[in-house]
DNA sequence: GCTTAAATTGACAGCGCTGTCATATATGAG
DNA sequence: CTCATATATGACAGCGCTGTCAATTTAAGC
């Protein structure tokens, strides 16, 4: 069994004896508790920063039986989404001495929420992260609730009175991003959707009708088609379109995957993009940067979101009262070069 | 403040009295210690399972001096890469009751040791898993071990022999998807390399080279091209191996980006994939799967490595000594859509 | 200035576990 | 069967911090 060098630690007594209090005291300075007169506040902060003191976590996590751990529970393969919400939690984490995991889960599994319980409660969770499509089970919520766990959601379908969560506001982007192509000179656009039962999908449907009819463009089946998301449906539905849409100069797609589907047909069909076909897509997902033509999309600000989010749960650990339940986030719209000027044929 | 509620915990005293033995007896046999009768450690055992026993981690680690943590250090955009990563250490870290962390880290960044080495100093971390870039700077492991914190390295470039790392043989895989190619029929193959300096692209094209002549066929410089690993790089290789050897009817790029980038380009240039011209990619990057059409590639086993390098860790840890500090692994072969026999002409 | 309430401070115990070291028990050699 | 050695077990302290609660100081009211 071998030990780590015991270097002395720096511990809150030496802190405290160097300020000249109680252990007691420099405990609660260094906590912002707010019983602690200013000046000696300073000299304990003062000490800390001279011995370059760090809490030990551990300590702190046995003696106030917390675990400063706040865990994302997802149950995903999309990485660069996962990623994303990892470096949010990171970041608000690292601020307030927190530690950040994600756990993978099996959604389908049977005893699933029984099996998440006892993950939760053996490691003694602080606080949890929920994304979709967790975030949208009211089971595994109430039996985390009932825990006395502390949650918060990332983009839940349905909007509960009960529970803090933040989301984005698709319809919106979905909007601006039609009257960018507008705004370029198409007005021959078609959408291509997603499933029915996904709420993001309509919303975003419903940004694209807004804007076209608010343009006075015209937003009829003609223009509306549906995909499953995946590049085989954007491709297949770029065929179906030029069929029955052939002055169709531009196609947003909602999503990147699709787009890039599209965009394929395209190349396959022999049109220029984005010269004779400008096509947009929705998530920015990693490849849309690395794709070629690169993917003007809807990039959602998942790490703000996700940073959001934990700070949210931690203060919520702490103990806050918080009113505000919901946060709404906007995205960016990001111009790359699968969109340009219409060129008048 | 508000506390999560007290319920009772399980504690190792439990266990102890449950089974007629010693705290610290219990605590022995809890921890697969070598000294503890084979009656008794039973009867821990089956008293910790009777009462749902979960140690405490705080307690442990503060006890031992240990945190229990091992961290990833990374600087690399790849989500993809980095979430299989975490995954495998995730993995081998629930099975030892560690955690896992995975901390971005900026490598340009000036004093980017000293903040590495503060950073691990802080959090008391037991071990840290390094990829590349990080896993070849001299400097930063020299100074990590100098602290006593066990490390493992993922794919370093260089094979130290002071260090403990995992691999995986870039020149095999590339033999293999080039003899899956010729076993399709194909004799005209070009090959898509990357930058020179980059250790595993010229692993790669050596494993091609020696496919080509192991089964007498040509791999001249007609045969080899070079990209810079991006999409765009890939479309353009296409048009200058289409110039130059005109018979080709397979490609073999040493990344996904890159076979994605010729795949859009024969497209464009009116190939069928994979009846007029087959492509083959390597890495398996998720969209490798979703691209269409789907790419055959080479799937370095990931999480796999990432397991086996935090398992290893542990035993470091733990104080094992360990003869053998280096491990191969063996991609595997993913034959999808975009390969397919050669169409006599 | 005196009383009362509020804010601030500190002494102390103890969270649940492991390391140390002394003690007890088993095993082997002769 | 005895003594030496190896193996197994247990008593106890203490890791560094926070919660509790009582003691002390300060502010407020009149």
């Amino acid at each position: 069994m071998s030990l780590r060098n015991k270097k002395k630690r720096v511990t809150v007594t030496d802190i405290a004896k160097e300020a000249g209090v109680s252990l007691k005291t420099a405990s609660r300075a260094l906590n912002n508790s707010p019983h602690v007169r200013k000046e000696k506040r300073e000299a304990v902060l003062r000490a800390a920063k001279k011995f370059n003191f760090r809490p030990n976590i551990s300590a702190r996590q046995l003696a106030s039986n917390r675990s400063y751990v706040i865990t994302h529970f997802y149950d995903n393969l999309n990485t660069d989404y996962l990623s994303k919400i990892y470096t949010g939690m990171q970041q608000a984490c690292h601020k307030h001495g927190y530690y950040a995991v994600a756990e993978a889960t099996d959604y389908s599994r049977k005893n699933f929420i029984a099996q998440t319980l006892d993950y939760a409660s053996s490691f003694n969770i602080d606080g949890l992260i929920l994304s979709p499509p967790l975030c949208d089970d009211a089971k595994l919520i109430e039996a985390l609730k009932k825990q006395d766990i502390k949650l918060v959601l990332i983009s839940p379908q349905e909007a509960s009175n009960d529970d803090y969560y933040v989301f984005v506001d698709e319809e919106r982007s979905a909007f601006e991003i039609t009257e960018h192509l507008i705004t370029l000179g198409h007005e021959n656009i078609a959408f291509l959707g997603g499933l029915k039962s996904h709420k993001a999908a309509s919303d975003r449907q419903k940004g694209f009708i807004s804007a076209m009819k608010h343009h006075g463009l015209n937003a009829s089946n003609k223009n509306v088609k549906s995909g499953d998301f995946t590049m085989q449906s954007g491709h297949d539905a770029y065929v179906d379109i030029m069929k029955k849409l052939p002055e169709a100069t531009a196609i947003f797609a909602a999503n990147d995957e699709m787009a890039m589907g599209v965009i394929m047909a395209a190349l396959n069909d022999g049109k220029k993009i984005p010269d004779e076909i400008a096509i947009a897509g929705y998530d920015n997902i990693r490849f849309s940067g690395l794709f070629w033509p690169s993917l003007t999309t809807v990039s959602p600000p998942v790490i703000e979101m996700a940073n959001y989010a934990t700070n949210l749960l931690i203060r919520l650990i702490s103990g806050e009262t918080i009113k505000n339940k919901r946060h709404e986030f906007v995205s960016e719209i990001i111009i790359r070069k699968s969109t340009n000027k219409r060129k008048s044929s």
